[in-house]
DNA sequence: CGCCTGTGTTCCAACGATGTAAACCGGACA
DNA sequence: TGTCCGGTTTACATCGTTGGAACACAGGCG
């Protein structure tokens, strides 16, 4: 163990709590014996033990995150940005992989740790709003990231996944496509998100006159490339397959496109691909990857921020929804006029 | 916050240390006691407040993990892989991102938080031997990931760099390919696994009575897709360019294939790529990348355990090299004969 | 000159768990 | 009957910190 508060203050000619209201930064502490105090800690390097003041305190100063899996890109992506922005507010992060389980949401809900940890963001894949009407008692602030789950009393960032997939359905009818198809849509009932871009898609379809032609919808199990390439086999299996194609994520996208490449089919002349969220490896695929943007820092400085104002005193205030912009990126795999 | 043990206690009629060592397995508690004191834990819900436990015992069940970025896929799928490792394990894990930065390794080193975590695995990239030399008094057992910085006496995990790097260049010299590069050398001091695999490389050219060529070995900042993308383009601008290119990681290999698309030139057939980890990214790209792996897993486990041996009393043993084995994953990008 | 006010500091009791040493208790043994 | 003994349980101090009450001391006021 390191030094104590104890040592500093007998080097210091002061009393323990002195100390403390030093390092504190408590108010009634004379200039000379707070610059004492300073110099005691500087020099003997002394930091606080943290188990002994959550203890007395009750705070920690370590939120924690739980998502599905730290080895998909956007949730990585994700991770880092939070990491970042609760560092600089002096703050730890403890991850959680969920593996998008209800049962492992769950008990991160209910608090891993609930004693070590200040605060909870949770982005939920499988969590529905029976999971959440009483927090328990103990239970440390949660920020929900995502599709709100519906009112569930919680604060809550999101992008508006209607607003974002009428805008990347419209790019590409923009591109004179009209067989538009669709990769992502989920049976799982708690799968908000892919509920949401699917009924953004289908209504701005019906806005430009047009309706889902059957199959056009393909279904998958996750968000992963595995699942993206797939369907894209389906779709080009269809007897009239799409000559466009939006996907729930970048990473359906990209397995999309593998799919594509895979069987010789260009893109983007024979078939337009767009895909959500621009992950870093939508910049360097082959094509690139055109998509629409949520920003990852904005996102986790709201959550961040939506907790440590809980922490600070807004225990009861009423849950807040932030919402977040999006933004369209276009790139090669949709580029206009090229068929 | 929740139960106390205190009010265990006064439910099951015993004291409170009875109930401390009714938790902690202790032996010698009668039958009927310990199935009384169960009995009353499972009612109220009773769980250990960890930082009043962590506070009496030094240990936390906390371990961190300090890696550059963790947007980065080779640090992410570690980290995933540590997450799951550890939890198996019953340990939590805090990550915390260096950027690559030595200060902010040091830091790391010198003990996120030392009272609050029980062991440490870094992977460095700038951190050299001077940094490691004399481990701090309070700081917390350390596990080194990737190169051995030097003799550290610290535990290590790592692969033998010179060896797989000399794997994947006998691959590209056995399809045939004569004019080999390497992307990924750096500069910096502490850059040993630069060093290592650019050793290997070199040392198989040499025992296949070649040399490497001058403009050969490219540079990079980091091992990121952009750095690898601009280095191809420096190798496709050379008199003589290259028909294969061995990359230092994955992601180079991908800014690679993305720069050699851009320019027309076919991989394979013009030339050949090979990375180095295996990142799902690789297993979709356009074309799909020959690689070099090394299994996460395994050095997650390996680095999870050395932490836990140390603290179960393994203090004072001498320390140990791990090596993890690699293989050769062959794909599109270097098939054989494609020409 | 004593009283009050406000500032700066100290003392003491927590926070919730665990280690230590001592107490308890019934039975075995002398 | 008394002592000893092992297993079982308890009381108490303790980990390092912070909150609150208490205290000391100055200056301003009546």
């Amino acid at each position: 163990m390191g030094v104590r508060m104890k040592e500093v203050a007998s080097r210091a000619g002061v009393s323990v709590k002195t100390v403390s209201n030093v390092v504190n930064g408590y108010l009634h502490v004379a200039p000379t014996t707070r610059e004492r105090v300073q110099q005691a800690i500087d020099e003997m390097g002394y930091r606080p033990n943290l188990s002994a003041r959550s203890l007395r305190s009750g705070r920690t100063g370590i939120i924690a995150v739980a998502l599905p899996r730290l080895d998909e890109p956007y949730f990585a992506e994700l991770a880092a940005a939070v990491i970042e922005v609760a560092e600089q507010r002096g703050c730890t992060v403890l991850v959680d992989q969920t593996d998008g389980l209800r049962e492992r949401e769950q008990v991160a809900v209910a608090g891993i740790r609930p004693d070590l940890i200040d605060g909870l963001i949770l982005s939920p894949l499988a969590l529905g709003a029976d999971d959440l009407v009483s927090p328990a008692a103990g239970a440390p602030p949660l920020v929900l990231l995502g599709e709100r789950v519906s009112d569930t009393g919680f604060d809550h960032v999101a992008i508006d996944n209607v607003a974002a997939a009428r805008t990347a359905t419209d790019h590409l009818l923009s591109l004179g496509r009209r067989r538009l198809a669709a990769i992502g849509g989920m049976q799982a009932v708690a799968a908000q998100t892919a509920r949401l871009r699917l009924e953004g898609f289908a209504a701005a379809l019906q806005d430009a006159g047009r309706t889902v032609l059957p199959g056009h919808v393909q279904e998958v199990e996750a968000f992963r490339r595995e699942d993206g390439a797939r369907a894209m086999d389906r779709l080009l299996d269809l007897p009239e397959p799409p000559d466009a194609v939006y996907c729930f994520s970048d990473l359906l996208a990209l397995g999309a496109l593998h799919a594509l490449h895979r069987r010789g089919v260009r893109v983007p002349q024979d078939v337009a691909v767009i895909g959500t969220d621009d992950i870093a490896e939508s910049r360097f695929s082959t094509p690139t990857l055109s998509t629409v943007v949520q920003d990852q820092v904005e996102i986790a400085t709201l959550a961040v921020e939506a907790l440590l104002h809980r922490l600070d005193g807004g225990h009861d205030d009423a849950p807040r929804e932030h919402t977040v912009g999006f933004e369209l990126r276009v790139r090669e795999s949709t580029v206009a006029g090229a068929r």
